[in-house]
DNA sequence: CTCTTATTGTGATTGAGTCTTAATTTTTTT
DNA sequence: AAAAAAATTAAGACTCAATCACAATAAGAG
């Protein structure tokens, strides 16, 4: 038996879907409100297994909790540096094809990532009151 | 009255040249081995501070505690996704410059990082065994 | 319906990172 | 060289995202 449909990763999913590039703590504020029985260990493990399979990316920025993605088409992100908000990004053929790594230590790579940074409206606006 | 130089800084940055890509709990090691009374709170401190003065850079990723690198000068980064080290990678013009952003929200940019992932010749043993 | 086993809820636990406050040290001033 | 001023530190309590253990529950196959 593989993986089972539950409730839980269902509203889970829906979560994903409504919030903006929420953390695990803002999914569980929306699951919480709606099912209050759904508990913090489910919404971690749910999201951490999305992301394994694919369902979801696992957003990281300097020091910002993770946040989560149900988008998982190729696009890139803006995050800002003050509220950690994140921003999606399209862009192009970010990385060169021709790309010449010289030295990649002894690693086997599987992929790479590519992180905007910056202020967004919101927080720009805060500095100037 | 600026900033102060102190031994604990000296020996930070010294454990910074001396281990490889470290956390700061592998600086505080270090340092501790050698200075018992430094205390953890400084090392964290004293870390931010390079940071923040461009004397080291703050290197996180996935799953992995933030590490620090005293070299500044321009290079990238390739993570194991199983252990957490980091190997320097040597690359130009990784990023095109005619690169075309179509959306990038209401955000002001003011950087962007690059990082690679994959597994080292460790971890790759590891499985094999 | 029954059995197997993936999944969940609960609450304890971990651990990186932060904060507070009094005591030190560095650096400037005299 | 001492004293005054200001940055820095040690110590340890504290925060909070994330994990874990384990008993209880429920999905799905037969």
């Amino acid at each position: 038996m593989q993986e089972r449909q539950t409730k839980q990763k269902q509203i889970i999913y829906e979560a994903l879907q409504t919030l903006d590039h929420p953390t695990a703590t803002e999914v569980y504020g929306y699951v919480h409100n709606k099912y209050p029985t759904v508990s913090r260990a489910t919404v971690f493990r749910v999201l951490g297994g999305f992301a394994d399979n694919g369902r979801a990316l696992e957003l990281r920025a300097a020091g910002d909790e993770v946040r989560y993605d149900y988008n998982v088409a190729p696009h890139y992100h803006a995050h800002c540096t003050e509220c950690g908000r994140v921003a999606d990004v399209k862009a192009e053929n970010m990385i060169k094809k021709s790309l010449q790594i010289e030295a990649m230590g002894d690693f086997e790579i599987t992929g790479y990532s590519v992180e905007f940074f910056g202020k967004c409206a919101n927080c720009r606006e805060m500095v100037k009151a």
